[in-house]
Formats: structure tokens, C-alpha cells, sequence
DNA sequence: CTGAAAGCGCTTACAG
DNA sequence: CTGAAAGCGCTTACAG
């Protein structure tokens, strides 16, 4: 019986939420005074600040977030992602939740799936007031920018493209990696590359693809050919390269739209074409994935400087939140071309 | 002149968020009416709700989720994530935010990292009112167990732990695991095995190796090993590799605690080690990631049943939700046996 | 620097 | 079913 009315009061004082009216009371002070001192900004005493902590710590008092986002910052950035599938998103997820909790802010994940209307995402996004919201995906339809400009809350989209203006936009230069990837089979000796490319409507796709003709027509390099790829999957890339080898013309070397394509093309040439890599035929892909590194594939590629990329988001964001007349801009960071075994030395 | 004037309003056009108050009057209703409109649950009529929604619609309204969070449901459901290195939790972070969002609620996603107080994390998310809690740890460290406890939000733990039962919990039955693997190595005619272990302090891991070695000594088979393998990872695994043949005893076969590493340790013995897997030594390990099935791995596994097992986390999740009085419980699923390459036939 | 008071946008008893 | 009013927990001009 006894226990019972035990329990039940442990149940409601869990349940009860200190506020800062309780604050308020325990430290003798105005409930102001505690706004001001859980605000960094606020301008209050330093005696009094540490009043209404000391009163709070006895409290376990915690702000409620809600409730102080609706006047002031939410402290929530958005992230908007749309290629669950690519272990290349998933260091990249690992890293900007920590910048943001770096920043005492905090990370709605949305997930855009096929079926899901886009424009509704980043529209339900804003419901929650969040400060800013960062978009990762390889694809940048045009209704998801106009969504985002539409908006007045701060957009960066971590992108793998380039052409858009109105928006801030993060990336890589895609037709650099083109070039690079170009000189690497060049410079090892292939004479008839091909590119597979990646989803079609990828601007990064087209920009890679565009580089690395533009530089094997530069150094003289005729027999190039162009294939589609589908998705950024081990599958695609796999199913692509056994198309590639029904062709008449029969490439020497391999550039895929990205790594995860290259590994699947690379077991494909391996392991059921019969081929040897980098002996018979060349490979190369984009990103430098975790998994390029290992043993099975050692993969020759174009490394994307994400540490810089996303940072450069980050500090972009958080500029554009505290300053929200910053025009868009567009950062594009050099990548870099990592030799491994899947190319001749 | 006439331009600025335009842009101005547009701006302020853009940043005066509609409310209920403005949809109330261009309804000619109450905002009582406005509010009920948009709550699913609330008692109204068809023809009052038509009349809001024509009116919100026209105004372009979108309810404040953080304000209606601070009365009401938050609507958010946290995500705390501490191994944001394995690709095992990619597609598990992917279908959790899908389910979340298919139940109109969404993600906060919280990633706690080696310096980061997880007691301090879970605190944290409580700061926003979410709903309920999951957490997906390979590690299940009591201080975490004690501050759900401690919170009178739902929790659900998403673990290769079962042992607790003071918070809900869903799990693949590891003892099970480590079972399929000895019969999977004893049949394929192993004489050897060795367990590769991974983090210290998982009782996934301590199940798996239980089961496993219960298996062996069950099938009279005496010359096993354990050896440490440290975190769940690519290189963990191909050290441990290495490691283990230094030993004066030399397995036939290695079962390691997750894919992951079992990937590591195959490349260290064909590449390092100049073994043939699986005539030379036979390899499994547990989650049927992704790279398993690549031609490269080809890895004999033992599946969890992902989807049933993120399934059930979000049924039991959104039940306590439902129904704050619901006692924790702990949902153990099966696990499957995926032979492939890295064993002998 | 500090406090009293109004307000943020929504919800929810309370009457009718 | 509907509306007027109080309230959620916090912030922020406004005075002092």
C-alpha cells in the first residue's frame, strides 16, 4: 500500500517538467532572469547567472527546446537525403549530425524516398521551423531548388553539382575529376576508355563525363565511347559492364559516374567476364569510398575532399542563418586523384 | 524603385508565417475550429473542416509543429546512433526514418561518438519533447539502460543485446547465431574454428561466442579458439587476421562477430596471408550486409532479420507511445544461415 | 543589468 | 459539434 502511493509519486515527479517559472521561485529571481541565463547572448550578471544555475542544477531544470523555438531559433537544421543506399552518405550523415551538435544544434533527418513528393519534404521540413537545412543528393531536380528559394529559411545543398546559382550550393569540381580520371588511364597506358555514367538528369554525371572526353580528345585519344550505367549501385555498375563487353567495340579501361559502380564493374570484369584488373581492362571511379581501399578491390580513384565539403556547408549554413541577407553562393573544391591497383602502374 | 518596393513586399511576404488566428478569420471560424481542423483525433464536423482546410489551403497555411509540440505530441521521434562506421546501419537508418515518416512524425537524429556523454545525449533529446526514443548500439553500456529508465519517454533499444529487461528491447537471437555458424563450419568439414570477437562489452558478441562454442563442444569438436578482434570494423578484422596465424594453433575456419570484419579478415588471408577461402579456410560472419553477397566477398553469413526486427522496434515503439502503462518487454527474433562462397560446399 | 507583462502559435478543458 | 478563454514554456520589447 504503502509502495504503491511510493510509485505513484515517483511516477508523476518523473512526469512533472521543471520550468522556468519553478526556476524562477527556487532562485528568487524573475523568470527573465532565468531566459537570460540559459541564453548566451542575453545580457545578465554573472552573479545572478550563476543564481539561477545553481537553482536549476538542484532542479534538474532542461529548457524545453519547443517551447523556446517558437519565438527564437529552433536550434534544429534539417537534413534532407535522398540516396540511402550509397555507403558514400553514410560517413557524410556521421559528420554533419557532429558539426551540427558541435554547434549546440541538432539534426532532423528526412528521408526522400521515391515515391515522396519532393517539394511536400522540404515544405514539411520548414513545419518544424528549423534554422537552416542541408540537402545531400546526387540529383538536383529544379523543383526541389525552386522549393528551397520559395523558403526564407537558409538552403545549402551538399551537392556533386554546380550549375544552379540561386542557392548555395556545395561541391566538388566534377569536371576536374573528369580530367583526372582521364589523365590516369592515359598516363597507364589504355588506349580505348570508356565512361559509364550514372543516373541520368546527375548534372555531377555529366560534368565527369564531360571532363574526361574533353581531356582524351585534348591528348589525342580517339577510341572513347559512352555508356549508360543507371544508379550509383554495385548492381548497376555490374549489369552495365557485362552490357559494355556485348559491344562490338570492346574498351580497354573503365571510368565509372562513381565507386560503388566501379566496384560492382570490377567484380563483374573479374569474376564473370574473366578478365584481369588492371591488366586486361582499367578501372577508375569517384568518391574513394571506404570500401576502395580494401584488399578485394584497390580501386584506382578520384577522391572528393569531403572533410572540406562538408565544412564548408556547415560554416556556409550557419553564415547564411546568422546573416540572412548573404546572398547564395557557389564553394566548388578541387578533388584529387588517388592511384591504387586497379589501374597500371 | 518601383522594383525594390516589390522585392521588399515579396520579402515580407515570404517571411510572415500564416497562423491559425488568420486562417480563422478567413474561414470566418474560431481558432478552436482552425486547431481541430488539423488534429486528426479532434471531434468536428466534415463541413467545418472543409471550410478550415479551403481557407488554409488559399492562405497557404502549414500548422507550427514546435508550437503545437509544446501542448500536444511533439510529432519527433529521436535516433540515437552510435556506430555510424558499420554500413550495417545505413539501410537501418534508412527504414526507421521511412516508418517514422509513414506515421507522420519525424527523425531527430543523434549521433553520440566516442567523447560524447551518452547520458548527457539521451537528456538531450528529451529537451525536444520526442515522443518516443530509438536507440541502435552494437554496445549497450548500463549508464544508457539507467537514463531511459530514468526518462518517462518511450525507448525502444535496437541491439545485438538481449540480456536487459528493464526497457524494451528488439534483438536477433545471437546464441542462435552462433549456433547456425558452428553447424555451418562443421558441416562444410572445418575442424579448427576460431571466434573472432568483437568490441569487448557486447553481449551480442558474448551470445554469439557462447552459442557458438555451446555448439562445437555440443558436436565433440574440442580444438577452438577465441581470440579478440576489437571494434566492428574492415581493418579490426584484417588485424585480427593476422594476428590469430601468428599463434602457434592455426584454425581451418573463421567465424567472425559481424560482416564487416569477416570482410577484413577474408582479404587478410588471400592477400596477406596467401590462403584460398574457403578451401584453405572458411570464413562467416553475421548481418547479410550488402558487400556479402558482392562477387568479391561472397561471404556465408548468418542474416538478421532486419526488417522484422525495425518493424517490431516501431510497432512496440509507437504501442508505448499509444499506451504509457505498457510493461518494457524484449522481442527476440531468429536468424538465418546464408551459405555462400566463403565455405566449403 | 533586471523585472513585469505581453506575446509566440497552438491546444484543450469548459460551457453551451 | 462549436467558441471564448486560459494555458503550454519560453522570449523579448519596454521601463526602470
Amino acid at each position: 500500500m504503502s509502495k504503491q502511493i511510493q510509485d505513484e509519486s515517483t511516477q508523476i515527479q518523473k512526469k512533472r517538467k521543471v520550468t522556468v517559472v519553478e526556476v524562477a521561485e527556487a532562485a528568487g529571481v524573475s523568470v527573465s532572469a532565468v531566459s537570460r541565463a540559459f541564453n548566451p547572448e542575453a545580457s545578465i550578471s554573472l552573479p545572478l547567472r550563476e543564481k539561477v544555475f545553481k537553482a536549476a542544477a538542484s532542479l534538474n531544470y532542461k529548457p524545453n527546446r519547443l517551447a523556446r523555438g517558437i519565438k527564437s531559433r529552433s536550434s534544429l537544421v534539417g537534413i534532407l537525403m535522398t540516396d540511402f543506399n550509397n555507403p558514400f552518405y553514410l560517413p557524410i550523415l556521421s559528420r554533419f549530425t557532429t558539426e551540427i551538435q558541435r554547434r549546440n544544434c541538432h539534426s532532423l533527418l528526412i528521408h526522400v524516398d521515391g515515391d515522396m513528393d519532393i517539394q511536400a519534404a522540404v515544405e514539411l521540413v520548414m513545419e518544424y521551423n528549423v534554422d537552416g537545412l542541408i540537402i545531400t543528393s546526387a540529383t538536383l531536380p529544379q523543383p526541389l531548388v525552386d522549393a528551397c528559394r520559395s523558403q526564407n529559411t537558409p538552403v545549402v545543398i551538399f551537392g556533386r553539382d554546380s550549375s544552379e546559382n540561386s542557392v548555395t550550393i556545395v561541391s566538388c569540381d566534377n569536371v576536374l575529376a573528369g580530367n583526372m580520371a582521364a589523365d590516369m588511364l592515359l598516363d597507364a597506358g589504355y588506349l580505348k576508355p570508356a565512361f559509364v555514367a550514372g543516373p541520368i538528369g546527375t548534372s555531377a554525371t555529366l560534368d565527369r563525363q564531360r571532363g574526361f572526353i574533353a581531356r582524351l580528345m585534348e591528348r589525342g585519344c580517339q577510341e572513347w565511347q559512352v555508356v549508360e550505367g543507371g544508379e550509383f549501385s554495385y548492381d548497376a555498375g555490374f549489369d552495365a559492364t557485362l552490357r559494355v563487353f556485348q559491344h562490338t567495340e570492346k574498351p580497354d579501361a573503365l571510368f565509372f559516374a562513381d565507386d560503388i559502380m566501379a566496384c560492382g564493374g570490377m567484380d563483374a570484369l573479374r569474376y564473370e567476364l574473366g578478365f584481369r584488373v588492371p591488366e586486361d581492362v582499367g578501372v577508375v571511379g569517384v568518391d574513394d569510398i571506404r570500401l576502395a581501399k580494401s584488399r578485394s578491390y584497390n580501386l584506382s580513384t578520384i577522391r572528393q575532399p569531403n572533410e572540406q565539403m562538408i565544412q564548408s556547408s556547415i560554416d556556409a549554413l550557419f553564415e547564411h542563418i546568422s546573416d540572412s541577407n548573404l546572398p547564395p553562393r557557389s564553394i566548388t573544391l578541387p578533388c584529387e586523384a588517388v592511384v591504387r591497383g586497379s589501374t597500371k602502374k
